[in-house]
DNA sequence: AACGCGTGGGC
DNA sequence: TGCCCAAGCGT
């Protein structure tokens, strides 16, 4: 991250002193921490993933709810499996990009045939499942089998380049991200700063949960509040005099009469129905344009979301009514 | 590698 | 208000 203005200046693991970034930010993550639910020692690895999912570009205070609903009612991956693909989407409600939920039926259901019921531990066989890519691969490793691995997201890449190359903002995700928060975790090897550090291999998962934490809460995008920092002396954008993004300008995300936004019409109906409804009562859904609303109900079955029955109403996948 | 994918809260 | 943002993934 930063390759276009970072300063030259190596991660600042360990100060003369001997600290790391970790013996700072470890226990600061562990006076600090939000008490999200997910994070409880009595939360499974079934329950980490699914947190891991719904996380995925939705914001915390609008996941603990149906996070808490989908344990009681799922508590395992072969109970979520065994459900049908359309209580799986009134289940996910309103959380957004319902692709997700489709996918984590799918890892459910590849958990419960392949893996004995259980959530796998190392980040290969996780990234083969359907909807965990790169990020959640390696936070449920991390977090929920305690593996040293770096657990790269938003908030971190933005921390790291901040704290550490001295960009104001992280620039496009790069190959790059995870090495530069391997050498921040904790248990790196030998060597005269892990020797005195305080932190160690097992604090390596808190390491990550810190840098995240940060991100989320003091370091965030806009408006940062350097003041709360544990790590103000030690931030590289601080000492630069905390220069403006001289970088790419990330494109605004368009909504107003976008196919997301009539997709997400459409399938409201479908939740809000009892059972299969009319394309009557589908095409009430979007007056403005027909022709979009026609090609985003075709995008709506092609991906799964929707299907269409031998009477030509409309369902969510596998709803009888 | 850039783009499309939902939804709603904060400023 | 309108714009920006939010624990990404798959193509």
């Amino acid at each position: 991250m930063g390759t276009t203005t970072s300063s030259t200046s190596a991660a600042p693991t360990a100060t003369a002193d001997g600290t790391t970034l970790a013996d700072v930010l470890v226990p600061w993550f562990r006076a600090h921490a939000r008490d999200l639910p997910w994070r409880r020692p009595e939360t499974t690895a079934w329950g980490v993933l699914v947190s891991e999912i719904m996380l995925q570009q939705t914001p915390v205070a609008r996941v603990e709810e149906p996070w808490r609903a989908w344990l009681e009612r799922w508590p395992r991956p072969s109970a979520m499996a065994a459900a049908p693909a359309s209580d799986v989407l009134r289940a996910w409600g309103k959380l957004g990009y319902p692709r997700r939920a489709l996918r984590l039926h799918a890892a459910a259901q590849a958990i419960a045939a392949d893996h004995g019921d259980v959530v796998p531990d190392d980040v290969a066989t996780l990234e083969s499942l359907p909807g965990i890519g790169t990020y959640t691969a390696r936070a449920v490793a991390a977090f929920a089998h305690g593996q040293r691995v770096p657990v790269v997201d938003t908030n971190v890449r933005r921390v790291v380049a901040r704290a550490v190359h001295g960009d104001a903002e992280a620039g496009a995700a790069a190959a790059r991200d995870l090495a530069d928060v391997e050498v921040l975790l904790p248990g790196a090897g030998a060597g005269d700063a892990a020797e005195r550090s305080s932190t160690r291999h097992d604090d390596a998962a808190t390491m990550s949960a810190a840098l995240m934490e940060l991100g989320a809460t003091v370091c965030v995008a806009r408006g940062p509040r350097c003041a709360d920092c544990p790590i103000l002396d030690r931030c590289a954008w601080q000492r630069r005099g905390r220069p403006a993004w001289d970088g790419p300008v990330r494109k605004a995300q368009t909504w107003a009469g976008t196919d997301r936004q009539v997709r997400g019409r459409l399938l409201d109906v479908l939740r809000g129905a009892p059972g299969p409804v009319t394309a009557e009562a589908l095409e009430a859904a979007w007056l403005t344009n027909p022709a979009q609303r026609a090609g985003c109900l075709d995008s709506l079955l092609v991906d799964g979301l929707v299907e269409q029955l031998a009477d030509g109403r409309f369902a969510l996948p596998g709803d009888v009514g």
